[in-house]
DNA sequence: TTCGATAAGTTAACACTGTTAACCTTAGCT
DNA sequence: AGCTAAGGTTAACAGTGTTAACTTATCGAA
């Protein structure tokens, strides 16, 4: 009887996150959800302002659980060059595994609905906060070569969002393996932040 | 009166464009449009099935204008590395000064809506077929050093769309320059794939 | 033991949405 | 003059987000 103790707010945002996710904004409607849990339409405005406050609250669960994620992988490793590469793919991997609540995370613009809050955005800073630290280092230390960070770090955070994004929206061509795909775009992406190995 | 000679049709589509652009997919009524023109709502339906079928000649509209863009820029440059970055920054110029029509091309999936018949997607290909055949070069020519030219176009493709679209939805941080930004993630890029100049 | 307050829901209604069916009006051709 | 087709129109249906007003149950204090 789990699923009786969860709290009808939990609900709503379980089924909310599954259908937003499958079928997108528009197909998101409040009856809808309030029949599959069966409930009145109305009862979900006890917990939430309106459709916009529900799906932003997706939005910073799955933001949340993204920066921890990302931080738990790079507490693993101590070097800077590993550092690095487990925040990269410590950011793919939540993406890949978790991929409902990472497309959440970008559904906010291009659907409309109200813009997502600007200062809530700012909490989701955490992640390029350490992979700029990250990238200071590997500066002092002469693994790369960068006059600003925050843009190398913002820069790397977007390309690797464009890798996810084509595979998940299918975009992809249909002969390329996605996982080898995603590999070398990882590859490439490193590549072109670190300073190029010379022979002598 | 230039106004009055556009087909109703082309109105349709210039309004639709813009309120999309500036509201999203779900600010967007037939009602709201056919207002604006001073014309019935069910005059839409005239000329186009359903509003998901409006939305997807926007789209269609706005990918063979990118396409055309791209082979343009192309088509001014004559060595391989030249026409390779010609492709790249046509690709971003396009974008940055038609955001309205990039962005409505991006706008299909996470909005829901029905998906963009798969048959058009192949369509769009005329652009990676071009940078494919432009890295096949640059690895014949020893400038590149990679086994699938293909999975090269597509990952910098997807590498200058997640590039292009942080800024265009605003996530950059605001101490950001955007076209530093842009710039720079353009050099970064462009260097995951060349090979590396070593000192000899 | 009853009163009152609070929490957690409900029903009914409003204004708006995409879409369809049926109707009208005009222009041009035979 | 009459027919046809193009290019619209109005009225209606089922579904939407959201609000206001109502109910019901629980629990503590008098």
């Amino acid at each position: 009887m789990i699923e009786e103790e969860k709290s009808l707010r939990d609900k709503i945002l379980d089924i909310s996150r599954s259908v937003l996710f499958t079928d997108g904004f528009s197909a998101l409607s409040m009856r809808k959800i309030a029949k599959e849990i069966g409930v009145s339409a109305t009862s979900i405005y006890l917990y939430f302002d309106n459709k916009d406050h529900l799906v932003h609250t997706l939005i910073e669960e799955s933001v949340e659980e993204l920066s921890k994620a990302i931080e738990q992988n790079a507490a693993k490793h101590h070097s800077t060059i590993d550092k690095f590469e487990a925040i990269i793919q410590g950011y793919v991997n939540f993406a890949i595994s978790n991929s409902e609540k990472y497309q959440v995370i970008y559904m906010v613009l291009s659907s409309k609905m109200a813009r997502y809050p600007k200062e809530k955005f700012r909490k989701a800073r955490r992640g390029y906060a350490l992979l700029e630290s990250v990238i200071q280092k590997g500066i002092n230390e002469g693994l790369m070569q960068l006059d600003e960070p925050m843009i190398a770090a913002y820069s790397i955070w977007a390309q690797l969002h464009g890798v996810i994004s084509v595979v998940q929206s299918q975009r992809l061509d249909s002969r390329i393996d996605e996982n080898k795909f995603i590999e070398e775009s990882i590859d490439h992406i490193v590549q072109g932040f670190l300073v190029r190995i010379t022979t002598t």
